[in-house]
DNA sequence: AGTGTATCTTTACACTGTAAAGATGGCCGA
DNA sequence: TCGGCCATCTTTACAGTGTAAAGATACACT
């Protein structure tokens, strides 16, 4: 089979990571369908053989970053298997934000992106969900939640906590935007405050 | 003097109310400068004359939302003047959060929004910075950060968490957006775990 | 080899942000 | 009271955008 090597060779691919490159070089508003088309080396409409619309192909970028925010957070965690669960989660909390910090626009994009109705892109949940999923595995929950259901408080509060410093940081809300390693010793003194919680938590019941 | 009596009576705060319409009601790939102009009576070029450019009519709309963020979690956190002072602090974390599931498109633009140069809006920051101030002082924190330094660790993290949730909320990444009564309640929880680990913390020096 | 069809290009249109030049009408000094 | 000024708004124009429609190209299969 090979598809995708008839007359340009995968031009699917070669959208995305054009797209790819321009997002994060330019912001969303330097990443557009013509931008993106000019880069891959083909006329401003070869791209509809490929992707529905423009955002279509954002989506699909989206898609691609929540595929890889969920393998970081779990490489993360697995790196520390001789720590206590609480420590896996926070490894897992520190990749989050350092996966943020290591692609802003991307990171933007998947969450308060310009994607309207996000229901239009299953796909793109199902990976979401994915990546939250493994954040409350490590909380203790045992299962993933039904998209549209409310995760137990503890790993909302987990997530929260972690994706509101990605934000804050990214945003440029707290200064200048920090380099790696500063995001991730930021990340785990956030972190910290929010295990003391989650510790007290331990023994309670969970509605 | 009465400034902004002239031809058409106060186009800027015209302009305002019609983005601020406009990006509620159609997001803000539909509030467009030539939008806003339609919906404001006036003709595509009028702007000009009030704003420097489409980026600054949102910057200004953005900096009106800070200043009502600002407002709405201190009028909340001194209804409960009995409370202890983490209720005070988890008042005003609900009504951060409920101000931005009431103005979802508005809490976007003022985070991560399309406005690429932040630092070109002053006005914008001294208010975002007041904003946080509000937060802090309800930690503990005597003084406002300067901008450009991090907040002590305990207010960063009651920050991270509420806005983390809140945009969690409107993004629909829990789930439809909720009631403005059920977002409330879900912020309670959260912020009570959270509650749990600044308690912990009250006796540590902090960095 | 010949044909069908996915892929890509060309062309076109409505829309966007914004620059430049012209029209309008209220305000201030005479 | 009047004349002129100048802020305000309009008109016109241009480059860039997303995308629909029709035409060209070249691979794949019979």
């Amino acid at each position: 089979m090979d598809r995708g090597t008839y007359h340009h060779g995968d031009l699917r691919r070669a959208l995305l990571t054009a797209a790819r490159q321009l997002i994060e070089r330019t912001g969303p508003s330097g990443s557009s369908l013509r931008a993106i088309a000019r880069q891959a080396g083909v006329s401003p409409a070869a791209p509809y053989h490929h992707f529905e619309d423009r955002e279509a192909i954002l989506a699909a970028l989206a898609a691609e970053g929540f595929e890889e925010l969920g393998d970081g957070m779990r490489r993360s965690a697995r790196r520390v298997r001789e720590g206590a669960p609480l420590d896996r989660l926070q490894a897992a909390g520190v990749a989050y934000v350092g996966f943020a910090v290591k692609n802003p626009e991307l990171f933007r994009l998947m969450f308060s992106g310009p994607l309207g109705d996000r229901s239009a892109y299953p796909e793109l949940q199902r990976r979401a969900a994915a990546a939250f999923a493994v954040l409350q595995r490590l909380v203790g929950g045992s299962s993933q939640t039904p998209p549209g259901e409310l995760p137990p408080r503890v790993a909302l509060a987990a997530w929260s906590t972690v994706h509101g410093l990605a934000t804050l940081l990214i945003d440029g809300r707290l200064g200048d935007r920090p380099s790696e390693r500063r995001a991730a010793q930021i990340a785990r003194e956030v972190t910290q405050v929010l295990g003391s919680g989650l510790r007290s938590f331990a023994g309670s019941a969970e509605s």
